[in-house]
DNA sequence: AACAGAGGCAACCGCCGCCAG
DNA sequence: ACTGGCGGCGGTTGCCTCTGT
């Protein structure tokens, strides 16, 4: 359990990944489809185990990622989807397009439910502190609502509408800044991006649409935030072609600042 | 300028569920 | 029915950067 087979049968890096890794790695995605990942690092040519492949792919090298700050419309709804489903990243990812579960782990557990508590909100029950007469959201209460939301179709709107969410979305004029800053010198920041594959990279692990779950939020969604966000696409134009580039262009070409990596490892 | 503490974030670990043999 | 391989997920860790002193 835990640690796959494919960890142990080979000597396998750990750590940041190289510039050149994310290279072979995207290469082979590329071309190949990531099919089964247990093989992609034999591959790929690469001294990693498929999960952590995996991983890599689908946080930073995928196409589609956003990156960057989230808007207040991501934060809100990121709050009102652990609202009703706890801590399932992945299917609260699933509504936030070019999103990962651990970029909004990493967003809720760092800043967002700092933000929360200085509203006076409990950020696990979103309940305000020491109110212990409202209902507390639980994931039993959670999967109750969904489960009685899922003999009709399946459908969360209902659970979405039984909790009163809306004391909980931040005031876009007080917030702190949230941000998830572009560091081009970074060693392991991924210069991969604009990448068609044949392989799925759709936000299609969901229990339901998007639209179906909050129609009126997606608009938003797509149109907020987006003026001040550096967005990742546009950061990795710059070192990254884009799908009809890279097709004639060698992979080598693709990636810089190898150097900066280099030197950061062997000060290491 | 140097240092220490805090915060952010990439990556790993361990577990679970599914599925093929 | 059982077992092992694998994908996927959430929790956690540890490194790096930032910020305050």
């Amino acid at each position: 359990m835990g640690r796959h087979s494919c960890c142990y049968k080979q000597k396998v890096r750990k750590g940041l990944w190289s510039p050149e890794e994310d290279e072979k790695l995207v290469k082979h995605i590329t071309e190949h489809g990531h099919g089964c990942w247990s093989s992609v690092p034999k591959q790929a040519g690469l001294q990693r185990c498929g999960k952590s492949c995996r991983l890599r792919w689908i946080n930073y090298l995928r196409p589609d990622l956003k990156r960057g700050t989230f808007s207040d419309q991501e934060e809100s709804l990121i709050i009102e989807l652990h609202a009703v489903l706890g801590n399932r990243w992945s299917q609260i990812a699933a509504r936030l397009p070019g999103r990962t579960d651990n970029e909004i782990k990493n967003s809720w557990n760092s800043c967002i439910k700092k933000k929360l508590r200085q509203r006076g909100i409990d950020p696990n029950s979103h309940q305000p502190l020491g109110d212990l007469k409202m209902p507390t959201v639980t994931p039993e209460n959670v999967n109750r609502a969904v489960a009685e939301n899922s003999m009709a179709s399946t459908r969360l709107s209902d659970p979405m509408a039984a909790f009163s969410l809306a004391q909980l979305t931040f005031r876009p004029d007080d917030r702190p800044h949230c941000s998830t800053v572009i560091d081009r010198s970074r060693s392991s920041m991924s210069k991969a991006n604009g990448v068609e594959l044949q392989s799925s990279c759709s936000f299609d692990g969901g229990i339901l649409p998007w639209s179906e779950l909050a129609p009126d939020m997606d608009a938003q969604l797509h149109l907020g935030g987006e003026s001040e966000d550096l967005k990742w696409s546009e950061y990795l134009l710059g070192v990254f072609p884009t799908p009809s580039a890279s097709q004639t262009q060698t992979q080598s070409q693709q990636f810089t600042g190898l150097g900066a990596w280099h030197q950061n490892q062997n000060q290491q």
